[in-house]
RNA sequence: GCCCUCAUCGUCUAGCGGCUAGGACGGGGCCCUCUCAAGGCCCAAACCGGGGUUCGAUUCCCCGUGAGGGCGCCA
């Protein structure tokens, strides 16, 4: 079966935490399938028995899973080219190794088989490894590269394909791999470009055209040298998933890390971002991870979130970090809060700090802000008349609070700002917060009034 | 050390021989305003260096320099 379709995969290994990188070339390989209306496959490369986990690999899983990514073959999916483990797939490994052999182009030594280069052989010392190492002087591999166009490289020393433990190494099974899964395009980070040359003898030794390459710009750490790695701030997918990150967000903003539709356009709706991906859109040269940028990003998704799917966005963080006191009010008053706060937050994350006094009677007061509030005018007398009036006040809408409050300033000759800061400061112990008139309403006459009260009575 | 890749504001980037070098994040200022945000307007901020090619280079070529990657019986 030859088909021109394009079969994409992302090849993982589960020996560590989903990294944002990896996530990149996951994506970019989802987006270019979804372009081109072709296959993304998920393929487990789990051959270092030592240190695969199958921990790791259900981090992976649900990280694809909670950005969006389906797969269309790999684990937990049919399709023709199964198993999409590699730990499964021995019996493929040993049939393409039995091909290798009896094309002459392998050897053993130390217990370990070898790839055998094509060319003139002579011992030379490596200065850099210091050792002695055989030469061969092969013909320069050229690698067809989607992104940074004809590259050359020259394979120059013969290479292990199967540990003398008999487990077959990664550039050998990859590239099985990519022939038996008949994979059309390897989209992958340029790590993997001076690797590449083994790959492409490999192909020809197999007697098979290697697929197009494109190899795309690494993700590097925003400060300091090198590429992001899993130690840094920001690097775990899971990471963002915890930290209440929209996942349309976080694809949106991993697109534009070394691509862009052409023209001045940044946030915009995964869809979207399908029709426009194409490999030669994609940048050639590294890009440095933007904290700022990324959040920024994941404000402008937060602002737009419907009502009902920020309330359960909302709900779902909050308990996935136990917010037990928010959990347990009336699913009509948490919804009040929660919208109350929808606009004024950058991520989800603000969301425990910023809503805790509607809460709790328990909340605590900055005594800076309390210092500044309370040294103005005459704070106090200012509350006992904001009681009087919200008292008798409507408190159905803002608008009706606002009038309340407005009328009491305009007939005391002061401003909506005399009463706003120390009725907040009383109210929510703080100076940050959403208008006062949409904090009224929500937590309602009795509450704040018992509030302003209580306030009064310690000052 | 050898090999590969890359190079525009601090950062992400647009530009594909002739532009006042554009946008976004971040920074600064002003406006709006019930706090804090958000938002609107404005400002500062870049073509790594040197040679070519060309009437003309940010753009094409070469050399430096810088950055990144690879050189495992890891992936």
């Amino acid at each position: 079966m030859v088909t021109n379709k394009v079969r994409v995969r992302f090849a993982p290994s589960p020996t560590g935490f989903f990294h944002i990188g990896s996530a990149r070339t996951a994506l970019f390989n989802w987006l270019y399938a979804r372009h081109t209306g072709g296959t993304f496959v998920l393929r487990i490369e789990d051959t270092d028995k030592e240190r695969n986990s199958e921990a790791f690999l259900n981090v992976i899983y649900e990280s694809l899973k909670w950005l969006g990514m389906d797969w269309d073959e790999g684990p937990g999916k049919s399709g023709d080219f199964g198993p999409y483990r590699q730990s499964e797939r021995d019996h493929v490994y040993r049939e393409y190794l039995e091909k290798l052999k009896a094309a002459g182009r392998t050897y053993e030594k130390d217990g370990a088989v070898y790839f055998k280069l094509l060319g003139e052989r002579s011992e030379v010392f490596d200065e850099h490894r210091k050792k002695t190492v055989t030469k061969v002087a092969a013909a320069p591999a050229i690698i067809d590269d989607q992104i940074r166009g004809r590259v050359e490289r020259v394979e120059d020393e013969d290479f292990v394909i199967v540990r003398s433990d008999g487990n077959p190494v990664f550039h050998f099974v990859n590239v099985v791999d990519d022939i038996a899964m008949q994979i059309t395009h390897v989209i992958r980070g340029e790590d993997h470009l001076s690797n590449t040359s083994k790959h492409v003898e490999l192909f020809k030794a197999f007697g098979v055209t290697p697929p197009k390459f494109a190899h795309i710009p690494l993700i590097l750490k925003s400060d300091g040298p090198g590429k992001m790695s899993k130690r840094d701030r920001g690097a775990l997918i899971e990471e963002y998933q915890k930290r209440g990150f929209l996942p349309e967000a976080v694809v949106n903003f991993l697109c534009l890390l070394g691509w862009n539709p052409g023209d001045d356009r940044e946030k915009m709706p995964v869809a979207e971002i399908v029709k426009l991906f194409d490999l030669p859109g994609v940048n050639q040269s590294n890009a440095r991870f933007d904290e700022k940028k990324m959040a920024h990003m994941n404000m402008l998704y937060v602002l737009e979130q419907p009502a009902e799917r920020f309330v359960e966005l909302a709900r779902a963080h909050l308990t996935q970090h136990n917010v037990t006191a928010a959990l347990a009010a009336e699913p009509a008053y948490f919804r009040e809060v929660m919208l109350l706060s929808q606009p004024k937050i950058k991520g989800l994350e603000e969301l425990p700090a910023y809503t805790a006094y509607f809460f709790t009677e328990d909340y605590a007061t900055d005594e800076k802000v309390r210092g500044k509030v309370m040294g103005k005018g005459d704070p106090k007398a200012r509350l006992r008349e904001l009681i009087e009036v919200l008292r008798a006040a409507d408190f159905s809408s803002d608008t009706a609070i606002e009038t309340a409050i407005k009328d009491l300033a305009t007939k005391n000759a002061l401003g909506f700002g005399d009463y706003q800061a120390v009725a907040r400061l009383a109210v929510s112990g703080t100076n940050v917060g959403p208008s006062i008139t949409g904090m009224f309403r929500v937590l309602g006459r009795e509450r704040v009034l018992a509030r302003l009260e209580r306030f009064l009575a310690a000052a």
